[in-house]
DNA sequence: ATTTAGCACTCATTACATTTGAGTGCTAAC
DNA sequence: GTTAGCACTCAAATGTAATGAGTGCTAAAT
């Protein structure tokens, strides 16, 4: 479709943008490197680029700027692979060098890593509960009425929920329901457990258990997962640093969504694996149509479990922040496995 | 120190500013009702109130704008009542008229209504551990190396650390620990987990446990609350609603200091008893000398456990805001008290 | 002794005109 | 096919004047 020359101007121009923010002239492009014609041809090809959709122009007197269809050509076929500095290099690997504590506290840290490398906002989507398996149940009677009902899994993540007890329940009850749980349902993957529950517990718990109904609806209640809590967010306001975003009303509706911590998700679009960029009007979310959205999924044993992205201007370091991504991913895929494995 | 008119007058200043976030001229005042002056007059008693502080003016043809310390005049003696409408009303009462679960699911309600109602950024500080008694440990080993520490107490917190495990320790002999514990340790206040743990543990663990100075030492470790999951921050962004934050040089400080979750909990200064207007210059911290802090403390038993806040501009509607934090602290220490004493 | 009407003065803001210059599109020559 | 050359466009910068909200001061009114 596009000439060789074309691709070289349009990926000239877009290098430019992304570094300059300013529209990009024939002039400034006929003088770089690489590029052996006179503005004027340069202006040519670049009427030509307008007129197929891939720039536009702001105002008849000023340069071209990159349309979402030209962002969308560039990252497709001209980007070209970002070598990453021994500094950077460093941090990365740095981070997967830690003794693992929580892995949620690896999740946070690297949030943290890539919007402090990247200069955008970084949003990380913790492990999905798939994979986690149950390890052990705890009721805590806090008093007559209300107990903590207390779940860990073999990742090390504990879930617990304050429960209302029934009325006049007695603590070997309690007790004999909770082994009941741990004999039956232990290694049990988090998801199946309200279902393993009806099926297989119900008959063990009406033998066994008084008030066997309530308790079940109580359990079932506690085993619900929140999904807000798995998203970390990091450098919300670093959009702010970019000079088509020094507008108040411009930052306003990203930093509104971005406070939304049960919207944080939706970010993401549909779970997919690999990467995914997001430019500008393809996002879904009217707050971040100025935007661009590139995510990856990071994995277990080769499933796909959670999801990593960085949020920026359209005009972003797309290079830079899919070589971060795609090794950041990497890494995050290999700690998780390596540590699952044990 | 000022006259009566000279009262009046810095009040109806401080209260149009307020709303209008403009600079106030003598014309203005004058045609005011309850002032029968004329507007050289209020010229005359302006000139006043800028020579002894209360006033400052942008430049010389324009109105007047309250000084620092013409707010804290304003604060500290010419406030009057603020009235709640019914619709307000009917909110705040809804949050207390619901069953409690979780304390903090509470705290962070509290949050979002405060920061709704007034339109600030809101910050509460969940309950202090002093009252929180231990309930229960447990200890969950995951595989051989590790395993989840889980301390639950009688306010229905529930706090877990991963941690390590010496090598080569045995079930047994961590069932056995988590018995000392709990016989020893029950109703003990969190604050003094640590100092009971080398008194009357160590002692115990020597006999009974292998390896009891490791697990002394992650004991301890585990024992450490976090402090930055206290804090709860709501509306952050609404700061951009008023036109003198408009610019995003302004604002990005702001936002900055609060996504640093860490830093949240010092925009309380020193903990206080009651209510506590801090006003721009007061402000420690550089980022919000340009804003207003209004604190207060609920508490449990009479005994002061946690703070509520509301973060806005230095113009802030000081009298809603005063009412709004007295009518809510209020509540928050009746139900947590109620609450307790069960 | 206050209060206020009156007036000259200040200065940010707005509107409008002018200049500047980066950039374009087109045409004719290379 | 490429490029030099030139007329043209238009945002941004600069300059100038008009506007008006507000002041301070003085002298008259109360």
């Amino acid at each position: 479709m596009l000439s060789d020359r074309q691709r070289l101007i349009l990926n000239a121009i877009v290098d430019n943008y992304i570094h300059s923010a300013e529209p990009v002239g024939s002039r400034t492009i006929s003088k770089k490197d690489g590029i052996g014609f006179s503005s004027a041809t340069i202006r040519n090809e670049m009427a030509d680029l307008e007129e197929l959709g891939y720039l536009e122009q702001p105002h008849t007197s000023a340069g071209r700027v990159p349309s979402t269809k030209g962002y969308r050509f560039y990252v497709d076929n001209l980007i070209q692979p970002h070598l990453l500095n021994d500094l950077e290099l460093g941090k990365l690997k740095q981070l997967f060098a830690e003794r693992i504590h929580h892995f949620e506290q690896v999740i946070e840290y690297t949030a943290q890593i890539l919007s402090h490398m990247t200069n955008y906002t970084a949003i990380v989507l913790g492990p999905e509960i798939f994979e986690h398996r149950l390890k052990h149940i705890q009721i805590v009677p806090l008093n007559e009425e209300q107990a903590v009902a207390i779940v860990v899994t073999n990742t090390g993540r504990v879930e617990n929920k304050l429960i209302d007890l029934p009325s006049g329940v007695r603590p070997q009850e309690i007790e004999k329901l909770v082994n009941i749980l741990n004999t039956k349902l232990s290694e049990v993957p988090l998801w199946q457990l309200r279902q393993r529950l009806y099926q297989e517990i119900a008959g063990e718990m009406r033998r066994h258990v008084e008030q066997y109904e309530e308790m079940l609806h109580i359990l079932e209640d506690s085993l619900t997962q929140e999904e807000t809590d798995r998203v970390y967010l990091r450098g919300a306001t670093k959009i702010m640093n970019q000079p088509e975003f020094r507008d108040v009303n411009k930052v306003k509706d990203i930093l509104e969504l971005l406070e939304r911590n049960d919207q944080l998700i939706h970010l993401f679009g549909a779970p997919a694996e690999g990467l995914t960029v997001r430019i500008g009007q393809e996002n879904e979310l009217d707050a971040i149509k100025q935007c661009s959205i590139i995510t990856t999924s990071y994995s277990l044993g080769g499933k796909p479990v959670g999801m990593v992205g960085i949020l920026g201007p359209t005009r972003m370091e797309y290079s830079k922040v899919i070589t971060v991504l795609n090794y950041l991913a990497a890494g995050l895929s290999q700690m998780l496995t390596s540590e699952f494995e044990k």
